[in-house]
DNA sequence: CTAATAAAAGATATTTTTATCCTGAATTAT
DNA sequence: ATAATTCAGGATAAAAATATCTTTTATTAG
């Protein structure tokens, strides 16, 4: 609706992954696909891409697989991964898809559009992985389904 | 960045054939696609939505094109063009992208996204093709680059 | 009526996104 | 050391979005 397939995935697989470090547990790509309900080896490939942004950590070997230190669950915020999967062009493109699109020579809906992608922006830049582990954590949110 | 290619082509289209029939003018696609600086024959197909949803006007044959009513300017709205073109996904699809995602069974962003998609409804909702002509006619906008 | 014009519609091609599969590299337990 | 496990990376495939080309249909001017 808004991000790419890629990114929703990469955001559920870092909530789930975040989840679980809460409680101490490093989980694989078998399992993160199968608790948010999404295509394995695609989402390997989201995973890759936090793992390179250093946004979470990953583990190779026997018990190895993906965590995050609890120190990290606070500064990960949303704009974090939606930028190392999506790039900026959220925050940056026109609305109308112009290539050069600012206040001096603005598409028709520049203005408008200032308010919600600032909307958007905030709400990306303030919102954590750990902020969004805990309502799962509750079991009042849910990744799958 | 929120729309497809299709949609944004289409709201510049319909922006311009607006701008025009204010004039008095009917314009056909090759005009329209030279105006907003897009690929003729998949503007053409756009502009084809528009029609059979009833936002703008078409008449074929000699000094044919396009054109739209004025008392139809005001009450045609962004989210005509918008649910015409790119369906109603923006504004019922989940932002993480789960198959049902509600107040009973809501994913992580779920009230966090409540918020900036009521805004770009309103903001769809209440801007008509009209609104965005005017600024053009005037030179504050464009719709080209 | 005929020829010319312009949109509608259908067929096809290209590009991008999404998805899968297979091999390689690192790590760990035995 | 060896085998097993797990992530990383490359190659390939399928699906969807974007784009082009051709034919058909409607309309109008002459």
């Amino acid at each position: 609706m808004m991000f790419s397939k890629a990114c929703e995935y990469g955001i559920r697989a870092a909530v789930y992954v975040t989840l679980q470090s809460l409680e101490g547990r490093r989980v694989g790509v078998n399992e993160i696909a199968e608790e948010i309900d999404s295509p394995i080896a695609f989402t390997a490939k989201t995973l890759q891409q936090l793992t390179k942004n250093e946004i979470i950590h990953s583990v190779k070997g026997p018990n190895g697989g993906f965590e995050i230190a609890r120190e990290d669950m606070d500064s990960a915020k949303l704009s974090m991964i939606v930028k190392a999967i999506d790039g900026d062009k959220i925050y940056t493109g026109c609305g109308l898809g112009l290539k050069e699109c600012n206040a001096q020579k603005p598409c028709p809906l520049h203005d408008r559009f200032l308010d919600i992608r600032n909307n958007l922006r905030n709400m990306l830049e303030s919102t954590s992985l750990f902020d969004l582990a805990t309502g799962l954590e509750v079991g009042l949110t849910y990744l799958k389904r």
